[in-house]
DNA sequence: TGTAATAGTGCACATTCATGCATATATATA
DNA sequence: TATATATATGCATGAATGTGCACTATTACA
């Protein structure tokens, strides 16, 4: 059971300044792109995965799936075991999960603290 | 107070059905680019604002503003309203969050149903 | 030690995309 | 009707990015 601790409502330069601070640019352009999301949708079905046997399954080069994985690995979405000369990948469900759960929440937070009565429509 | 009612656990292949027919490139590519994130801080800001107002804080030039909103608005992120010679855009809360949200809720359910063991590292 | 297997890197190429200028379109106003 | 205002569109350009090939680096195995 997860618990909120009530806090002050925060003022709208606040939201807004940690809206900026939270937007990682990066970690959008990542979702962006559909083989990136072919990947995640691999690892969601088959789990942890070396690279080769994920290029199995994708025309892409292995070179591509490499460096595909290792953006993903950057921005927080994928962890990265080297074993042997294997290297294995997994979804980083806790850091993923969380930054879409934080950009979310600001976004409701902006709407609802930061604008004026027209800012949104119905 | 926000009911739940109970359905039957979805099956892997429905969830990852559901994920792929969820995800929308072209929504998380708007999102990727920072100049689009702040037209859409300034939108938080000062709410329902015209084209021009909002290139006047902007180094890009109006058609390039015009362009981005166009977009935003394509993906269901803001509203637009024409208006005599006026275009004026306004956060489509709405649309907005429900897409962030479904996204979220797919990600977060394809990690309970559908990974094998190993999938996520903890 | 030599060979095979796995993954990372440098490079070139094609595509996408953000940008700005010039121009077109539409509407309000004198 | 003519002019000013607000926005959209066509086009060219430069930057970012996805891709594949060749090559390198590292490790396992015969």
């Amino acid at each position: 059971m997860i618990m909120k601790i009530q806090t002050r409502i925060k003022t709208r330069d606040e939201v807004l300044k940690e809206f900026s601070e939270v937007y990682d640019a990066k970690f959008f352009k990542t979702l962006a792109e559909p083989v990136r999301i072919q990947i995640l949708s691999y690892l969601m079905r088959n789990g942890r995965s070396d690279i080769g046997s994920i290029t199995e399954n994708m025309p892409q080069d292995r070179s591509v799936v490499s460096r595909h994985l290792n953006q993903m690995h950057a921005v927080g979405i994928l962890c990265c075991e080297k074993e042997t000369r294997h290297v294995y990948y997994t979804i980083n469900a806790q850091t993923f999960v969380d930054k879409l759960e934080r950009f979310l929440t600001l976004i409701k937070e902006s709407i609802s603290v930061c604008c004026p009565p027209d800012c949104c429509s119905k």
